[in-house]
RNA sequence: GACUCAGUAGCUCAGCAGGUAGAGCACAUCCCUUUUAAGGAUGGGGUCCUGGGUUCGAAUCCCAGCUGAGUCACCA
């Protein structure tokens, strides 16, 4: 990178960094620093009158300092917290040199820089929590500037804030936002309860295939990509139920997977081209015993998280405490529409959403025409934790139907917020009702239908040799964390959400490759910091131009170079 | 994909009846008490997102593009 590039800022880091180095101080060591206590053990812990941590060894980042005279004060951060760190140039230089303290600390270190500290634990006059620094080494030196937020009650002053920057450089918004830590942290925490939950019920994690040759078991469209070897297309999996069922078929009777699954399409605030799923499925269940099985995990989840039910989302709060209501789709239409669906042909159905204002097309079949009704007039009102259960046929063609209503499948969803959290159903397992709805499908793709699924005769041979009645759930941990974590924008809750790509800087052209022109050295960084990245892009521009810029650059940043004269910018671009 | 808003110093943001680019923090030099959004003094730092246009003159007005956010469309 050449000089021109850096900020002052950087500059200086580099030149700090490259005295400690003529100092002898490796910037960045290669021996281990053994600590044996975290910020937040002394912020919890530690008591005067015990006279504990008396003897503790530390390391994080310098967040803040506050230098004065020859004592000095600094903010140490490491994966628990902070904890104020007191230096005294005495004690760090006990002898005549003091140059660890007026060179090192107060030159040399700057916020960003990872340090190891050895100490003692104390209280300031200010009643602070302290670490008495005794030895000072430096673990890693930062050549970036770091934003630097301050807070006092509970203010916060000069936020880390611009989305762009926070999502691309996740590493300095964790550095510098807490609780974008806190998050992820609970992230993990929803993932481990719910993992904990199922095995103490003996199901099996498994792992199965991501990529696949045929892109079952939901609609949606698919990344894909190519095997050399094997010379065939592959797709990234939009879903994982059809091999979890397949492992049901070989005998075991509770499987379950948290999975990445990648689809093609829109990305907003709740979807990424990524995103995390947990399935599960057990035998000899149904969705009954599933709804009560979600709701207890769910349950699990808020408490582990919350110590109580009751979550803040947004400007509501959000109760998981069991059981949830449970409505039928259809009783959940006629409450807010007033319409009675059942029964209903597909002619009447499109006459009700006429009549509701609900644009429909041709391709449009009963199922979907239900779907647009619930999603538009009553998706949006269940707030509070809801299964929306009975869903129409048409909508589900990996679905048990149902029991006994007619044209109906054994199906739920669970509603939060408005918006779909979890999905499940009793799962088809009868093979010749499978391979008919496949089929329905292919007829709903030839109709028009791009989101219809593809069939796959593998899997139906498998439901051939006979699955147990099973039930299946699928939740989306993305969705969970948002509404278990209060952030309204799935890009909070992965830690690094899809962007466009930034634009890599344009090839630059060697030095070299200027003077070739006859230009000097000096000329040549000037000529770059202007813009110019290349010789081509000089040679675009007229000499008389160049040459009034050159020396205004010159004249306005100060940089007391000599002018070059007309001529030899003309000769430089002949 | 459509519309709206935004892009100015390392960070947060002012400046927009067009007339020499500003503040706070950060940074540098100096003073300093166990200080805490430390304080005081001085100073350096900018392709005002990019490219066109209007104009004697554009950060500011107009057009196009890039990136991001929001709304909608699409989408389990």
């Amino acid at each position: 990178m050449s000089i021109a590039e850096l900020s002052e800022q950087e500059l200086i880091r580099r030149n700090s960094m490259q005295k400690l180095v003529d100092m002898g101080i490796d910037p960045y060591p290669a021996a281990e620093f053994p600590v044996n206590t975290k910020a937040i053990e002394i912020q919890e812990q530690f008591e005067p009158e015990k006279n504990n941590f008396q003897d503790v060894v530390m390391a994080g980042r310098i967040m803040g300092r506050r230098i004065m005279g020859k004592a000095s004060f600094a903010e140490l951060q490491d994966e628990s917290g902070r904890v104020q760190l007191y230096i005294n140039r005495d004690e760090i230089c006990p002898g005549e040199d003091k140059t660890l303290y007026n060179e090192v600390f107060k030159k040399l270190l700057d916020i960003g820089d990872i340090v190891g500290v050895k100490g003692y634990a104390f209280t300031t006059q200010m009643g602070e929590k302290s670490i008495h620094v005794r030895e000072l080494t430096i673990l890693s030196k930062s050549l970036r500037p770091l934003p630097v937020v301050k807070e006092k009650d509970g203010q916060v002053y000069d936020a880390f804030s611009d989305p762009e920057q926070r999502y691309r450089q996740r590493y300095v918004d964790l550095i510098v936002n807490p609780q974008v830590k806190d998050t992820f942290l609970k992230r993990t925490k929803i993932i481990n309860t719910m993992r904990q939950f199922f095995n103490e019920q003996g199901y099996l994690e498994v792992e199965t295939p991501i990529l696949q040759s045929i892109p079952g078991g939901a609609a949606a469209r698919p990344f894909i990509t190519h095997h050399n070897a094997l010379n065939i297309p592959l797709y990234l999996r939009i879903a994982n139920e059809l091999y979890l069922k397949r492992l049901i078929v070989g005998g075991f009777e509770g499987v379950y997977e948290f999975a990445k699954d990648f689809r093609n399409e829109g990305m907003d605030r709740t979807h990424n081209p990524e995103f995390t799923v947990m399935e599960i499925y057990v035998a000899y269940k149904d969705y009954k015993w599933m709804m009560n099985f979600t709701e207890e995990m769910i349950e699990r989840v808020a408490l582990a998280l919350h110590g109580t039910t009751e979550v803040q989302l947004g400007d509501k709060i959000i109760n998981y405490k069991r059981p949830f209501r449970r409505v039928t789709m259809y009783d959940a239409i006629k409450e807010h529409t007033g319409y009675d669906i059942a029964g209903k042909s597909e002619e009447e159905l499109r006459d009700i959403c006429d009549k509701l204002g609900i644009e429909t097309d041709p391709s449009m079949g009963k199922g979907k025409l239900i779907d647009e009704i619930f999603g538009e007039k009553c998706e949006h009102h269940y707030i509070q934790p809801t299964f929306i259960i009975d869903y129409p046929v048409e909508m589900s063609p990996l679905t048990k139907k149902h029991r006994s209503v007619p044209g109906l499948t054994e199906r739920f969803e669970l509603m939060v917020n408005g918006k779909e959290l979890a999905n499940a159903y009793s799962e088809l397992n009868d093979p010749i009702d499978q391979r008919e709805r496949f089929e329905e499908q292919l007829r709903l793709s030839e109709k028009g239908d791009d989101e219809a699924m593809f069939i796959d005769q593998d899997f139906l041979r498998a439901l051939e040799y006979g699955m147990p009645p099973t039930s299946g759930m699928g939740i989306g941990i993305d969705r969970l964390t948002m509404f278990m974590t209060n952030n309204l924008s799935i890009q909070d809750v992965l830690f690094f959400p899809q962007m466009k790509p930034e634009k890599k800087a344009d090839v630059v052209d060697g030095d070299e490759k200027f003077m070739e022109l006859g230009m000097s050295a000096e000329w040549v960084e000037v000529v770059k910091k202007m813009g110019f990245k290349k010789v081509k892009d000089l040679k675009e521009v007229k000499p008389a131009k160049l040459f009034n810029d050159l020396c205004g650059f010159n004249k306005k940043n100060k940089l007391g170079l000599n002018n070059p004269t007309a001529e030899e910018v003309n000769s430089w671009l002949a």
